[in-house]
DNA sequence: AGACTTTTAAATGTCTGACAAATGAAAATT
DNA sequence: AATTTTCATTTGTCAGACATTTAAAAGTCT
């Protein structure tokens, strides 16, 4: 563990650094104590400040956590999809909304990635994913349902038929992209004959699902894909009709006389 | 943002989320500059080195970027894909070796994954990203090839092999499947045949993307996949077998005498 | 007047020292 | 023996100070 103080990326960042790479290496194991911070600061021969830095780097990335009062300190942490997720989650949102990816980019990933676990899913699906993609079915037909309700019920069906696949490893990797989309989808106002239409659709894909019939999923899927595409270029176009029609209503209003 | 003194979760990891938070909404849009890290303290009434760890939980999440100086401070950072791939990476490899996460599943997550992208690959690759597959298909024939370097060039091919979709959002996604697998791959000892037979199923994707042929690039990946179990099955059996015999070498031996 | 140099103010980076709060172990008490 | 109290350890937070960096502003020279 080499720091240079002189080093531009400053002592907290490399210290932090060290550590992350001795969990990584394996050096350091699930549940071990690191010193204190009072030890660490004297063997980098830095300040308890500049170490704490260090170790909140590292505990936002959910390497380690801290505890209190006596025996206590940083620990290193054993990282859970569930403790991860959400932090994909994050990152794939800002990931899209920052590099002003189109809707399509990020629709076609998202069932890209999602036909892929479908024939797995229809050979692996258990009941509880059925259960749970039967129960949101019936949660979107409800007439009082907001757009944002709608869509999270939305992720939450995707997200038991990924799981259906019984991969941890495709479900952490599916969730990013399906959860990271949902800003996107709430930007579009479901009418209630879009929101039975994709209800439809959902029910074929359940009823593939049953009948484990791999093919079928896939292809409802795809016509989910190129129905959500439609229904956001409606959306989309209307939004910006509106907003040009708005820019100019003065004159428009005034020719219409 | 309401800061509670008395909350568990500690004061500096509360402010971090209230930033984090007012960023994911668009409360601070991108290269806009927070308040200095005196008037942030002062705005929530605690102090600087509390701010700080706050600041630094978020630059650990290259949610911010700060400059020194005067007219210098806390940046929204816009996040790219290639400041988020190496996140994304050391997560999904920590979640393999902390999980204890089979092979076979590692595996089959990141080749159902890459099967997915094929088609689109097919359809779109481009000539540079065929070059880079060329490229490193010869890197891997070199005899004096080290077994990580053997690896890290495969991990090389497969990127291109993704790339060509020209789905920034699949790569993002993907780069964290194939090369948190790496550690794992690096573990096979690949012998001369082993590498003669992946190479020459690199070449058949190579040539069935130059043919643009979406049904021989996917067959071939799983080829591949089925090969790349295969393989590791039979390194690890050996493994397990030669640490049995090593415990029990002793009486092995008298028994042979 | 224009180009170059110096000054300066503002901001982060780091250090020192201190106290509060939590926590589990050990000692004291019932 | 069970319970309570004490106590040392460690993280959490604060206050104040100085070093370093940086770009704008002022000053100087041609």
């Amino acid at each position: 563990m080499k720091i240079d103080p002189d080093n531009a990326a400053g002592l907290s960042a490399q210290i932090a650094g060290a550590i992350r790479d001795a969990i990584i290496s394996g050096a350091l194991i699930v549940d071990e104590r690191l010193p204190s911070e009072a030890e660490l600061a004297d063997q980098f021969n830095v300040s308890r400040p500049t170490i704490r830095e260090a170790l909140k780097r590292l505990a936002a990335q959910s390497l380690i956590r801290t505890q209190r009062g006596a025996f206590g300190g940083a620990f290193v942490r054993h990282l859970s999809y569930d403790d991860a997720r959400p932090q994909l989650v994050t990152t794939s949102t800002l990931l899209l909304s920052m590099n002003d990816v189109s809707f399509d980019t990020a629709c076609e990933a998202r069932f890209t990635l999602e036909r892929a676990c479908a024939p797995m899913s229809a050979a692996r699906r258990e009941a509880n994913q059925l259960e749970i993609m039967r129960a949101e079915i019936a949660q979107q037909g409800a007439v009082d349902l907001s757009d944002e309700a709608f869509c999270a019920s939305d992720v939450a069906f995707h997200r038991a038929l990924v799981d259906g696949a019984q991969n941890p490893v495709l479900s952490y990797q599916l969730a990013g992209a399906i959860e990271a989309m949902q800003p996107l989808m709430n930007m579009i106002t479901f009418t209630a004959r879009s929101r039975a239409e994709i209800i439809a659709i959902h029910t074929d894909i359940l009823v593939a699902l049953e009948n484990r019939d791999a093919t079928a999923t896939t292809e409802h899927l795809h016509r989910l894909e190129v129905y959500t595409k439609q229904l956001a270029h409606v959306v989309m176009d209307a939004k910006r009709a509106k907003r040009e029609s708005g820019a100019v209503s003065k004159p428009d209003t005034e020719v219409a006389h």
